[in-house]
DNA sequence: AGCACGCCGACT
DNA sequence: GTCGGCGTGCTC
């Protein structure tokens, strides 16, 4: 006894005067750092920030040095030396491990998630860092020319365009019909040579310059342009909220232009679907420098030299998707993150991190000013607008002279319908396409229609692996179920009585184009959903052959509500609305408004005047009423008032434990021996932390799993996050629970 | 996450 | 007898 208590002594606080330990992020779901001796000869050369390979088990692993210090809790007998250094030059600065370190602790999450699930996957494996080189030819020595045969008229013509531009890249050369063995011939006469460089379309060390002269700013643009101007070195989120057509986009610009100038670089975070040839389009044609972008798009070794040049302080502006926020920038002078209220900022699988709120961190790390832009800013930012931690800047006034269409209710209570439109919507439709105009009708259900129903009993069938309706989809002849992706064929006859009487229910986008088709048969009715638009590129051929009149009648999913500028668009339809009105997610109504916001904006961006008509079984319902008499300000302070009065987000900040088995009695032994355990500790250490009894998650059973949530709310973060910490060593000590799946979401956008 | 160890059922 | 199923434990 005595002596285990020596050696728990000795061991616990271990030390020695010449001994370095790093401590390092390991890619392994482990919520804890690992201790490794620094051989003495590499102490000088090594970094925080740097990665190193270390020996794991009977394996090696490749890891993140965290942090480095004298001292080590691990026992000295089993500590073991690291390998070796893979990076002299640190991977990550100092901001971004403080940066990485921050989200590991808020999100709960193991540091090798952040510091090496989240590289490119080539440095994840131990790849040098070192962008991908291309070779670039230059003129050689002159002497050598006159070896070239005068009838050699490539080999001349290669010699002539080097003496006009100093050097080609390889690969531009092979582009222009140069062929290989024309080009190892000069080489080797020595007419030509070679350099390594990596490949860049502009001059890094260049001042800024501009491609094209700045547009004129109306008066609320150039305050926001000021206000900003005034924050440039020091950690400032702005909530830019601008309407649609308010010019936010050139305010980006010319406040990029101020950052440029200072020579610092600025990283663009846009939504999923944002990045569009057109975004990139108006950062290139304003400034002569290096942009680059990263999205999921990119194959591994295009992530990989992104990923490198951002680091490497080779590009000015970086535009990116969600991951982006955690790119390296040696430089950086501002964040923007565009159409902040958008849900593809939030992870929603593995690491659910928020990019916006990782980017309002980093922006606070660095003391740089971050801008939010929206039309309909979420609710949490808009809160912390009120309470004055951010600024609010405001843009009303659209460039176009039309205003925005005022949504029009139509009560369809009791009225004929036809594939789930009303009679009345049909004849608009009419009306706007014998205009020679464009209409746009959204619903939110892709297939042919939501369920198969037996005529004679009402059997629906159901996917048996998530208790859930499967959607009938006519082109495939298929059912499908919409949460696990099974596919079934259609039953000829009903399950429970044998009737072969099998009827759709519900109209899905899919029998809406079939029917729509068939009613206005000179629109060229074109269809956007998931079903229609799967391969990659496809949304932006579907786009432009709208923008060139191609189809006069448009069925989208959400996927068309976004960005997109249609000119000669003047109706637009909104089919389902009421079912955000009953939706047991109390986020959404705020989606719904925000929705129709952005819609409204769709209709009528032309010249033309536009229509937007909403379907509702409720035209009476209160927020209805706000958003059409008074408008998003309004309907913001209304569910912002009605979040404070039930004690929901933003008010309060909310945790929540997934929790799926196959079995449901797992699941509950699990929740339950959770709370049994838990519940007394919050009791006695965070009494601010509520805990809400475990409930069946809306889709209960998905993919054959029984599924169940545990939310934990508190007014105090820190609170929360402290007790989380607890919750997750807790939940990897149960014992007896091999088979039980449990995930954290801290900031939840989704109770699913 | 991997990987090894270990303890039970059906096979050449 | 042993091949292999996956439950459990461990990684500085």
């Amino acid at each position: 006894m005595v002596k285990a208590d020596n050696d728990k002594l000795a061991h616990h606080f271990f030390s020695c005067a010449h001994m370095l330990f790093a401590h390092v992020a390991v890619a392994v779901p482990l919520r804890r750092l690992f201790d490794y001796k620094i051989p003495e000869a590499l102490e000088s050369s090594l970094s925080i920030g740097s990665r190193v390979e270390v020996p794991w088990g009977r394996q090696k692993q490749i890891a993140v040095v965290v942090n480095i210090s004298d001292k080590t809790e691990f026992s000295a007998d089993k500590i073991k030396p690291l390998s070796r250094i893979i990076d002299h030059i640190p991977l990550l600065d100092p901001a971004m491990v403080a940066l990485k370190n921050w989200v590991a602790q808020y999100y709960v999450c193991p540091p090798g998630e952040v510091f090496i699930n989240l590289l490119p996957k080539k440095l994840k494996t131990g790849e040098i860092a070192k962008p991908e080189m291309e070779t670039y030819w230059q003129l050689g020595d002159e002497s050598a020319f006159s070896q070239i045969s005068k009838r050699a008229k490539k080999q001349l013509s290669l010699i002539e365009e080097l003496k006009q531009t100093a050097e080609i890249a390889d690969s531009r050369l092979k582009q222009q019909g140069y062929a290989q063995a024309l080009i190892k011939k000069l080489s080797e006469l020595g007419a030509i040579t070679a350099t390594e460089k990596i490949p860049l379309e502009h001059d890094v060390k260049a001042p800024v310059s501009l491609a094209e002269t700045p547009l004129t700013l109306n008066d609320e643009q150039v305050i926001a342009l000021e206000q900003i101007n005034q924050h440039l070195s020091t950690f400032k989120p702005i909530l830019l909220e601008g309407v649609t057509g308010s010019g936010k986009t050139e305010v980006y610009l010319q406040a990029i232009e101020q950052v440029l100038k200072q020579g610092k670089q600025v990283l663009v975070l846009v939504p999923e679907i944002g990045l569009t040839p057109q975004t990139l389009g108006r950062f290139r044609n304003r400034f002569n420098t290096e942009i680059l972008t990263l999205h999921s798009e990119l194959n591994d070794t295009e992530r990989h030299n992104a990923w490198l040049k951002a680091k490497l302080g080779l590009a000015q502006i970086i535009i990116g998707t969600r991951s982006s926020v955690l790119v390296p920038m040696p430089s950086l002078g501002m964040i923007i993150l565009d159409e902040e209220h958008d849900i593809s900022y939030k992870q929603q699988d593995g690491l659910r991190y928020n990019a916006r709120d990782i980017a309002v961190k980093r922006a606070h790390l660095q003391s740089i000013p971050v801008i939010l832009g929206s039309a309909t800013p979420s609710l949490e930012t808009v809160n912390n607008a009120n309470q004055n931690r951010y600024l609010k800047l405001k843009l009303t006034k659209r460039a176009q002279k039309t205003a925005p269409p005022v949504p029009e209710l139509l009560d369809i209570k009791h009225q004929p319908m036809q594939a789930g439109l009303a009679y009345g919507v049909l004849q608009c439709i009419e009306q706007h396409l014998n205009a020679g105009n464009q209409v746009l009708i959204f619903l939110n259900r892709r297939g042919f229609s939501p369920a198969l129903i037996c005529h004679e009993c009402g059997w629906v069938s159901e996917c048996q692996r998530c208790d859930n309706h499967y959607t009938y989809h006519k082109s495939i002849n298929q059912l499908q179920c919409h949460h696990c992706g099974d596919i079934q064929a259609v039953p000829m006859q009903c399950h429970d009585c044998g009737s072969t009487q099998i009827v759709d229910w519900g109209v899905g986008t899919e029998q809406l184009e079939s029917f729509l088709s068939e009613r206005f048969p000179e629109a060229n009715t074109l269809r956007i959903d998931r079903d229609s638009t799967r391969r990659k590129g496809e949304l932006e051929r579907k786009l432009e052959a709208i923008n060139k009149g191609e189809h006069q009648l448009l069925i989208g999913t959400q996927m068309l509500a976004k960005g997109h500028h249609f000119p000669n668009l003047t109706l637009t339809v909104v089919m389902n609305l009421d079912h955000a009105l009953y939706s047991a997610d109390f986020r959404a109504l705020e989606r719904m408004m925000q929705l129709l916001v952005q819609v409204s904006g769709r209709a009528g961006r032309g010249e033309k005047k536009g229509q937007v008509l909403l379907q509702t079984h409720n035209p009476e319902h209160e927020l209805l009423q706000t958003i059409i008499k008074k408008g998003y300000a309004d309907v913001q302070n209304y569910l912002l008032d009605e979040r404070n009065a039930m004690k929901l987000p933003p008010f309060q900040s909310w945790a929540l434990l997934r929790v799926e088995a196959l079995q449901l009695e797992t699941v509950l032994a699990f929740c339950q021996q959770t709370s049994n355990t838990f519940n007394p500790y919050l009791q006695s250490h965070y009494q601010k932390v509520v805990a809400i009894p475990a409930m069946p998650a809306p889709q209960e059973k998905r993919a054959g799993r029984y599924r169940y949530l545990m939310v934990f709310e508190s007014n105090h973060r820190g609170h929360l996050n402290a007790a989380m910490q607890h919750l997750t060593q807790l939940l990897e000590a149960q014992k007896g629970y091999s088979t039980v799946r449990w995930t954290l979401d801290i900031d939840p956008q989704e109770l699913n």
